[in-house]
DNA sequence: CTGAAAGCGCTTACAG
DNA sequence: CTGAAAGCGCTTACAG
C-alpha cells in the first residue's frame, strides 16, 4: 500500500523546455498567450514523455465548480416513470461530485406545457454548464437548445429523442425495437390464427411518439413480404386517463368485439398496461398474454400474480445516470463521447424481476 | 463554471480545536498517538461542523498507490466467458486508476487446477491490497482465503460463490433463479402434453455446480405440489468437450429416443447451447424452441438465424467491472458494500441483443 | 508572452 | 502525545 507510481509532470516538461510550469499549463489549456514556438517545444516534449496530467491534482488546484441541471418532469400518478431517472442522477452525483460538481433538478409538469416553459426560465437564470432535458414539448426545447448553443452549455437528452435537434448525447431506449421484442414474446408459441390486440393508452395533452413507435415496431414483426401481417392485429387507442373509462374500453376491445376473435394476447404501449391487468384480474383472464413496460408497482404486482407475463424496462434509473456521466465524462474528463446511447431493453418476468430492483448502477452506501 | 464550494477543512477543525492540523489528521485516521481528551474533542468538533474529507486532496497528497489483483480464468475455446470479465476489470480501472491503483491479472487454465495453484502463488508475491477471485477450485480457494485474511487483503468472489467460505463480496448471478428463468420462456405457449429436454454439457474435469443448480431452478419451476412435474421433463447429461460426440449423443436423445416422445424445447445449462444450435441447424430443427446460455459468438450467429430462441446472459462484464469497484470503494472510499451482488438475469433475444453487445457500464473513449 | 510565488486540502516525516 | 514545515501536482493571480 506504500509504492509510489512514478509519473511525468509538469515540472518535467517545465524543466526539459527550458520554461516555467505557468508556461506549461497554458500549453495544457490552449490559452493562447504563448508564443507558437514556445507552444511547439513543450507539446513535442509533453508528446515525448507522454504526459498525462494528474486530474485529482488538476481539481483540486483549479477550485471551480461545475454545474449541472436535470430538467425532467416530475413523478406524478400518472408519470410515475419520472422517480427513477432522478434516483440515476443521484447516485451519479454521489459518486463524483468530490469533482467539484454541482447538481440541481428542476421539475416541470408533465401535463403541463406552461410548466415546461417556466422550469427552463428557471434553468437559464441558474445559468449551469450542462444540462440533462427530457424534452417533452418539441418547439419549447429547440428554442432551448438553440440558448444553450449560443451560450455554450452542454446538453444531453434523457428517455426522448429529436433526432432534428442537435444535442452532445441522447440516452435512451429504442422504441422501435422495443415493439419489436414485445411481439417475439406475444408470438411464442401461439396458433397460427390466435389474435393479437395493440393497447394505446394515451393522454391527448402531449406527444404520444413513443407508443406510436413501439406500436409500429411490433407491427413490422409480423409483417410478411406482400404486405400483409402474419397474424391478426387490431389496435385499440383509448384517449383518455380515467380509471373506469380505460376499463370499459378494454372491456369493450375484449369481451364483446361482436363476431371477431377473442385476443390472445394483449400489447399495452406503455407503463398503463397495470389498467389492463386490473380488468382481466377482475375477469379472470389469466389466458390472456400480457406485455407492457416499466416496473411501476402496480405492474410489479401484476407480474408477480400471472397477470402480466413481460414487462419491457426502460432502464430509467441507468437513463438518469448515464445522462449525468455524459455530461461530466465531456465537461471533466474532457472525453468523447457517443451521440446515442441506446440503453438496454430488459425483459423483466415474475423470476427475474428481484435483480432489476436492485438497482443496476453500482451502488453507493 | 467558478464558483467556489466553501467547505470545512482540516485547517477549520484544528484551528476551533486549538490544535495543529497535523492532531486532526491523527483523529481522523484513528493513528492511535493522540490523547483520549484531544481525540474526543476534535471528534466533537468535526460533528458539529460536519467535516467531510476531501478525498481528492487526500489522495493527492498521501502518495500511496493501492493494488489489485485480479485471478480469474483465461479465455480459451472451451471458456470463452471469460473474455469478458476482463473487459469490466478495465473499465473500472480506466475510470478510477487516477486515485492511485494499480492492478494486474493474473490468469490461470480453467481445466488445471496445477495452473490455479501456481497463479495463487504470483499473487501472493505480488502482494496486492484486495483481490478478485474466480474461485473455480474450492480446497485451493479455502486455503487462499485463509491466507489473505491473515494478511488483511479484500477478496471479491466473482461468478462463483461458496457461501461457507468468507469474502468481502460475491458479484455473480442467482444460477437458481436463472433456470426458473429459462423454464418460463421455454414453457410459454406450450402444449400442456409438450416434452423438454434439459441438456448438460459438462466437462468432467471440473466443477459443474452451475450446471446443476441451473436445472435444479429449472426443475423447480415444474413442479407440481405433489411432487410431480407438470410437464415431462428429460435430463441428458454430456460428459465430452468433442463436438463429434456431442453431436451424437444430442442426435440420441432427440431423434432416435424410442417411443418417446420429440422434445418440443431443449434448454442447455451452459454456454454451449451452440453445439446443439449446430445439430438443429444441420437437421432443420427450428420447431424445437432452444434457450441456453451467454453471448459467445457462436451462440449470436445462431439467435440471429432463429435456432436459438433465447440466451440468458450473465453479465460478465458488469461482473468484472462491479468487482472491481467493490474492492475500489472499500479500500479506498471506505464505503460498506453488500456481500452479495447478484447481477440481472438478462433475456437476450434476436431482437434486443444489439443493445446488450456494447457493453453495459458506462463507456470510456 | 513568460516567470516566480502562493495556494488548493490533506499527509508525511521530523523534531521535541 | 503534538506541532511546524515541506510537499503532492497543478493552477492562479500578479508582475514584468
Amino acid at each position: 500500500m506504500d509504492r509510489h507510481i512514478s509519473k511525468v509532470k509538469i515540472s518535467d516538461i517545465a524543466q526539459r523546455a527550458g520554461v516555467s510550469p505557468g508556461t506549461v499549463d497554458r500549453v495544457i489549456h490552449n490559452r493562447d498567450e504563448v508564443s507558437a514556438k514556445t507552444r511547439n517545444k513543450v507539446m513535442e516534449i509533453m508528446r515525448e514523455m507522454n504526459y498525462k496530467p494528474d486530474i485529482l491534482a488538476s481539481i483540486l488546484a483549479s477550485r471551480k465548480t461545475i454545474r449541472f441541471a436535470s430538467l425532467i418532469p416530475e413523478a406524478t400518478d400518472d408519470s410515475l416513470f419520472w422517480m427513477e431517472p432522478a434516483k440515476g442522477l443521484g447516485k451519479a452525483l454521489e459518486q463524483v461530485k468530490h469533482y467539484g460538481i454541482d447538481h440541481e433538478i428542476f421539475f416541470y409538469n408533465y401535463f403541463d406545457k406552461t410548466s415546461f416553459k417556466s422550469a427552463i426560465e428557471r434553468v437559464k437564470e441558474w445559468s449551469p454548464d450542462g444540462i440533462v432535458l427530457a424534452p417533452l414539448f418539441p418547439d419549447l426545447t429547440a428554442d432551448f437548445v438553440a440558448y444553450c448553443q449560443d451560450k455554450v452549455i452542454q446538453m444531453v437528452f434523457i428517455n426522448m429523442n429529436y433526432s432534428n435537434i442537435p444535442k452532445l448525447s441522447f440516452v435512451g431506449q429504442d422504441a422501435l425495437r422495443s415493439g419489436m421484442v414485445a411481439a417475439r414474446l406475444l408470438d411464442l408459441g401461439m396458433n397460427t390464427d390466435d389474435a393479437l390486440i395493440i393497447v394505446n393508452i394515451m393522454n391527448d395533452k402531449v406527444g404520444n411518439k413513443h407508443l406510436l413507435t413501439r406500436e409500429e415496431g411490433f407491427r413490422s414483426y409480423f409483417l410478411k413480404s406482400d404486405g400483409a401481417y402474419r397474424r391478426e392485429l387490431r389496435t385499440i387507442d383509448i384517449h383518455s386517463s380515467d380509471k373506469r373509462q380505460i376499463s370499459a374500453e378494454i372491456e369493450k376491445a375484449i369481451l364483446t368485439e361482436g363476431t371477431k376473435k377473442k385476443p390472445a394476447g394483449i400489447f399495452v404501449t406503455n407503463s398503463r398496461v397495470f389498467h389492463v391487468a386490473d380488468f382481466l384480474e377482475k375477469n379472470s383472464g389469466t389466458e390472456i398474454r400480457l406485455v407492457g413496460y416499466d416496473l411501476l408497482e402496480a405492474n410489479i404486482r401484476h407480474l408477480r400474480n400471472n397477470l402480466i407475463d413481460f414487462l419491457i424496462s426502460q432502464n430509467p434509473v441507468e437513463q438518469g445516470y448515464r445522462s449525468f456521466m455524459a455530461l461530466f465524462e465531456t465537461l471533466v474528463l474532457k472525453k468523447v463521447i457517443p451521440v446515442n446511447q441506446c440503453l438496454p431493453i430488459d425483459i423483466i418476468t415474475k423470476e427475474n424481476i428481484d435483480y432489476y430492483l436492485t438497482d443496476r448502477v453500482y451502488e453507493q452506501t
